[in-house]
Parts: structure tokens; sequence; C-alpha cells
DNA sequence: CGGCATCCTCGCAGATACTG
DNA sequence: CAGTATCTGCGAGGATGCCG
């Protein structure tokens, strides 16, 4: 072990924090349930409409993970059928501005992105033959 | 207009592009390469000494996908033995302030977000008795 | 309605070994 | 040095069923 002590691995990159917020967002649902949360509380079944295709164990489960990191507020009502509301917190309001830009430059560049993945596809494709 | 629907998974959300880019910095290790290029021009070995814990297997494909992806580019230097260098595109120089921003918002707020994680936790635990 | 429990599977990712 | 190739596991995530 310990080859280390020469070659520093760059501590701002290993470091601790960082990496555990990286794992929040790239559980792939994440970011989409804190864009639906952008448009104000809603309802549980509400935000599952609005994010095509993710199943009622995954919204549960990244809207706990969201609430346990303090990201997502939770309130039942008492009412019968229960209703239950999510909401962002303030901490999350303070991550939405950087989360928006990402989607931003999404809609600005992404087709610069398709068309990079064309031409390499086209690229590797002729050394095929 | 069209007020379209029993089916409204809002298209803003549901998105093509969007969904893409999120598995693109969702593959955990992408947001690490790309702090490391971020350094400037580097070589393969190098890369790999600044990400701790990152397997070759995971590195090179890594680096293949936003080579694909057009977010990085690959020198290959006729010297023996080899010397490959990777680069960061002007394409994804135009995103890394967005991964900047989202980096420095981590170093601000993590703390609240494990202190979040603690309180959650705790409470949790009450109610096992 | 808004969950939780269970089962199952498919693919990501780690470990290891080999190569130009 | 900068990769490929192969095997394997394990866990994310889907499907289904039940409950307050």
């Amino acid at each position: 072990m310990a080859n280390e002590a020469v070659f520093k691995p760059d501590l701002s990159i290993s470091a601790c924090g960082y990496r555990r917020v990286l794992e929040i967002i790239s559980s792939k649902w994440t970011v989409l349930v804190l864009h639906a949360l952008d448009d104000g509380r809603m309802r549980y079944g509400e935000i599952g409409k609005r994010i095509e295709g993710i199943s009622q164990k995954m919204l549960t489960q990244t809207l706990r993970q969201l609430e346990r990191d303090g990201f997502v507020k939770r309130s039942v009502l008492p009412s019968v059928p229960p209703t239950v509301e999510y909401e962002l917190t303030p901490l999350a309001e303070t991550l939405m501005p950087h989360i928006r830009g990402f989607r931003q430059w999404t809609n600005a560049h992404y087709p610069l992105v398709e068309q990079a993945r064309r031409a390499y596809d086209h690229i590797n494709a002729q050394e095929q033959d």
C-alpha cells in the first residue's frame, strides 16, 4: 500500500464533500425531481406525472434521499385519503440557480454534443472496415 | 393552446437532450475528470493520479465518452513509449463555469447537507423504538 | 392516495491479466 | 505508457403486491 507520499491525488478533487454531493446528483432522477419541485410545492402524484418513466419506487427513494439531505421538505396533511406535499427547502433554493444554469447550457449547446457524437461515430465506423 | 391533456409529463423535464446530458454527468467519474482537465492539457497517467480510486478501465471509458460527446480532445504524440494527452474542447470550456460553480456551492453549503442528514437520521433512529 | 416490502435481473464497475 | 480483454459481483432499479 502506500505509494502515496510522492504524488498528491489533488485534494481538491478527491475532497470528501464534493464526491458526496456528486453522488447526490448522480442518482439520475434527483435533478429531474428538483426541476419539478422548482415549479412550486406539489403532491407526490403530481411529481410522478411530471417525470416521465419514473417508477414509484424510485420516486419515493429519490424524495427520501432529498429529504434526508435537506433539499426537500415533506408535509403530510391529515386528510383522508392522505395528502402528501413536497417542496424545496431554502438550502435547495441556493442550489437551484446552478441546476437551472445547467439546463440552460444544455438548451444552448446540446446540438453541438449531438453533432460531435455523430462525427465521432462516423469516424469510428470507417475504422471498422 | 392545445391544452393537451392527460399525458403532460412536462415536456421541459422529459425533454430529450436534457436527459442525455444528465446521463453524461451522472457517470460519477465524468465530473472529476473534467475538473482534472480544467487544470490544463495533461497525460493519461496524470489524470489517473489526480483522481483517487479510479480504475484504468473507468478512466479510459470516461475519457472515451467525453471525447465522443465533444468535451475532450485526445492527442497521440508519435513517440516511444506512446504519449497521449487530453484537453478540454471549447465546448467543454463553456460548460466548466457551471461545473466550477457547482463545486463552489458544495464548498459553501456541504456542512448544511451533513447537518440535515444527521438531523434526519437522528429523528429516524428515535422512531425505531 | 402515497407509500413500503419483496423478488429478480441486467448492466455498471472493480479486479486482474495481457499487449503494442 | 496507455491502453484492451475477460470474469465476476453487486446493487440500482423495474415489476408486482399489499397496507393505512
